[in-house]
RNA sequence: CGAGUGGGCUGGACAGCCGCGUGGGCAGGCCGAAAGGCCGUCCAUGAGGAAAGUCCGGGCUCCACAGGGCAAGGAUAACGGGUAACACCCGCCGAAGGCGACUUCAGGAAAAGUGCAACAGAGAUAUACCGCCGGCCAUUGCCUGUCAAUGGAGUUGACCGUCCGGCGGGCGCAGUCGGCGCUUUGCGCCGGCUACACCCGCCUUUCUUUGGGUAGACUCAUUCCAAUUGGGCAGACUCUUUGAAAACGGUCGGAACCAUUGACGGGCAAUGGGCGGUAAGGGUGGAAAGGCGGAGAUAAGCGCCCGCCCGAUGACUGGGAACUGCUCAUCGCUGUAAACUCUAUCCGGAGCAACACCGUGGUAACGCACCAGGCCGGCCCGGCCGCGUUUAGGAGGUGGCUGGAACGUGUCGGCAACGGCACGUCAAGAUAGAUGGCUGUCUUAAAGGACAGAACCCGGCUUACAGGCCCGCUCGCACC
RNA sequence: GCGGAAGUACCCAAGAGGCCGAAGGGGCUCCCCUGCUAAGGGAGUAGGCCGGGAAACCGGCGCGAGGGUUCAAAUCCCUCCUUCCGCG
């Protein structure tokens, strides 16, 4: 994630929430703004209801891996939270990137080459 | 072979590509005056048996405290050992459960004191309702003594009725008749008859007991009404079965005597009232003041006494102790402390978000100054900012941070928990939090699917967990 | 990381060892009131689960779950689960 740092203030994740564009299904919801810069930040949130430290643990590595794999066809200088609801629990590798994928390019977020 | 019980181990392995945290190397690149930072590259390394719950015990750090004690609050609880310590572990004792292997137990004190024990029951830590017993009083009935009156009555007593349920049998005794003998008013032996008592068997009646059957009534119901049918409640009747029971009364005669009436007494029984004794019996309860049997004594009763058993305490034996056992002595006390309490032992408080250091912006105080300086800008012009020190503060950062009551192997001591010694090893240290994605091979029944993520560290406990492997032991069946 | 509170019928809840199938209210059913409804007033049953039964009814278990103490547990004790709150 070369062109990207991690988004850690409590403030950024509440502004983005307010004024940020939102898209969302059935297991992920998606938050994107203009942050002005030319990097991307990137939030991950996972609460507790989803499941145990574990379960948690695993999505937030799977949607760090979805992001990166696909960090060469995004915008930049966007701020992105990603966050994971309780079907995000049981739902396989594939299942995440589908959905993501699907809510990027609806937002804007990727440039679809294909 | 089947069923069971206790314990231990394990919790996939290997490879390729892309990617991540930490540590180290590099003559590499970029920034920087330097210290150093960033990037790149190579090497090493990178979650658990429970990392979980946060239920206990410690290390470590700070605060309080001269040291210690008391109080409050809390925790623990047979005994001996292990441990840094423990609510942990091992051994052992006791109790409960199991055929057994084995399992479970907050397992001190109820005789220091206080409290609680609903309902039921006469009574709940002592009671007196019924019952049993002894006095007292009242009433009634019966028996009886003395006296008086009236009546009956004169010397072997006799007789009657109903009935000891009925029938049959047996034994004994008595009476009587006949025969024989003798010591001849009599006695003995043999035989017959009769009556009575007792015993046995069967039948009858009544009461009691055990187990069945069932008419009718009442009641509930199958959509309404009626019938039928079924259920519920109660148990008349009947069958069967256990045990027990089935009496005597009257009349006449009569000296003594008897009957009636009256007076004065005595005794017994019943009923009622009241007083006292008793704790055997009642059948309620989780619990009724040791249990079972017996004798004497008593007004009636009672471990009051005796035999056996049970329990507690003390002595003695064995054991290191809890405890145990043959015995002896004394005693017979409800349960509850996960009610208050008492006894013994232990605990100062808070927690790595502790604590130590560096420290932005803004604020306060003091000093200096309106110059100089700093920033933006290639430069001039221009624009913006007061500056320094100190205190408090503390965004954020650094340390704390992982070599430790450590792990592995061997050996020695110990029943064991555990400990001693020798050798070897260094194995995460993150800070929005590193292990992911794709693919292949192997083991496997299944790996695409157990439970589950370190957060200062350690010892335990508890809880969750797909499966796999190993060992000890018990019971049952079969075979040799 | 530390500390605290709660869990009772469909809902809100009382009860703090025994008379507790469990107070009370909402809800439900019926009646009154009204031209009709709402509001208001009055009365009443059942309260969840399992088993037996056609029904009347009978039996057992249930106060978050599981154990224990006690003659007896919603209540006392232990372990676990869930929810909520506070410090930071």
């Amino acid at each position: 994630m070369k062109r990207t740092v991690s988004l850690k203030e409590n403030h950024l994740f509440r502004r983005l929430y307010q004024k940020g564009k939102t898209s969302a299904d059935s297991r992920l919801a998606l938050y994107v703004r203009r942050n002005g810069g030319k990097t991307n930040r990137l939030g991950l949130t996972v609460s507790t209801k989803v499941g145990c430290a574990v379960t948690r643990n695993r999505i937030r590595r799977r949607l760090r891996e979805i992001y990166r794999l696909h960090e060469a066809q995004m915008a930049e200088g966007m701020d992105v939270v990603v966050v994971a609801r309780v079907r995000a629990g049981r739902s396989s590798y594939r299942q995440l990137e589908e959905s993501f994928l699907r809510l990027a390019g609806k937002l804007g977020l990727i440039q679809q080459g294909g």
